[in-house]
DNA sequence: TGTTACAAGATTGGATACAATCTTCACATG
DNA sequence: CATGTGAAGATTGTATCCAATCTTGTAACA
């Protein structure tokens, strides 16, 4: 019953909490040999999960140079967000026409399990069922290439955005808005979903902007 | 001076000219060894290349079972298509309003090398230098992400688009809509040249459906 | 002082070898 | 006849080793 899972795909998920918690320091050269051995593998599977990244913008690649962990300007932070509003307004639009009861049912189990974890102050734990909830909402388009898309955005800027939930306020913001937007999925107003999920987007550019200005 | 160049990005460019060409048949599974061996590599840049491929969704993989060239269904070719829309009209929008005169110039020397392509038969010059016209359009909007994204789209469809330009008819009516869109672009109408830019896509979606459609 | 040249070390790129897994097919079993 | 079993072969996954390239530091030189 053991899903025999290959150490390209383990060291892939490492990789990205590494990077997400800021373990791996944006703009950091990343030295296979040492990261290889601390991981527990040989070079190769940690190159083939690398060139993942890659491909996503996590990571960038220079020939006979290396890998480096990405390093987001605030003009990339502005385009990562704009490509988002394009391809998540589509996604809204065509989905939420499509939304069943058993779907509403089941996104408002994910926002107790957000306000579950915002209570109990857990970052990585409201960061998770966060998006758990905006990407059920996303599938509900049908739209699997749409999707992928979605998520490597948010992959893109996944190293800064711990710091939104880190504070109370953005927390209650949060929950309030997620609220608002339920009763919009309900009403299946597209419109106010779009507006309710851009609203949500421009909250976390602005605090996502300003840690990364200040280096 | 000689560009000292990995196998790996060599490899990754044979690749996608198998694809784009189709001797590397939809659906076909990718056998390492052989292919690294025609290719006169070992299997680790082969691999390496593979992963890019994949986050293209050019190839899927499937672990302990390899790498099978991607099989497009009508269902994706349709997505594809709608998020080039939303991607290319974004580019255009933005870019339009940027352009330069010396940029439409560039731009009309390339609709020069599409013409002479189209006049002497040669379509994978018809291709090549189609593309380098619509890029050149979209790298105007200075958004180096979303272009990206716009070239990963056009390449997912690459080893189907090459029947569009076989038909002498369609190479006809391409030039005529390629010469009214640098009306539109010179008059920077940002709205007139969205309005071109889709009716051309919706040329090419309608044509390479029948090809998908028909095994 | 500033600049170039060059060697030593560090790091990446790729070939080979072997281990792990999957696929196929013949054969036994109910 | 359908179905399960189990080896043999095919194929992929990874570790290791060496070659190629880049980086760094030192020293010679103008």
């Amino acid at each position: 019953m053991s899903e025999s899972v290959t150490a390209q795909e383990t060291v892939l998920r490492e990789l990205r909490v590494l990077i997400a918690s800021g373990e791996l320091e944006p703009g950091q050269q990343v030295i296979q040999d040492s990261l290889a051995a601390s991981l527990g593998v040989s070079r190769v599977p940690l190159r083939e999960a690398l060139k993942v990244l890659e491909g996503e913008g996590q990571v960038t690649y220079h020939p006979h140079r290396g890998y480096f962990v990405a390093d987001l300007s605030v003009e990339d932070l502005v385009e990562v967000y704009r490509i988002r509003s394009l391809l998540e307004d589509e996604a809204i639009r065509v989905g939420v026409p499509l939304l069943t009861d058993e779907d509403i049912e089941y996104l408002e189990d994910i926002l107790n399990d957000v306000e579950a974890a915002a209570k109990s102050q857990d970052v990585s734990a409201v960061t998770a069922a966060n998006r758990r909830f905006h990407f059920a909402l996303f599938e509900a388009s049908n739209m699997p290439r749409l999707v992928r898309l979605i998520k490597n955005q948010w992959d893109a800027t996944d190293a800064y955005r711990g710091v939104y939930f880190a504070a109370a306020t953005n927390l209650a913001h949060m929950n309030q808005e997620h609220r608002t937007m339920i009763q919009a999925l309900k009403a299946r107003d597209v419109e106010k979903s779009i507006a309710l999920q851009a609203a949500h987007r421009e909250n976390s550019v602005s605090v996502v902007s300003q840690v990364i200005k200040k280096p």
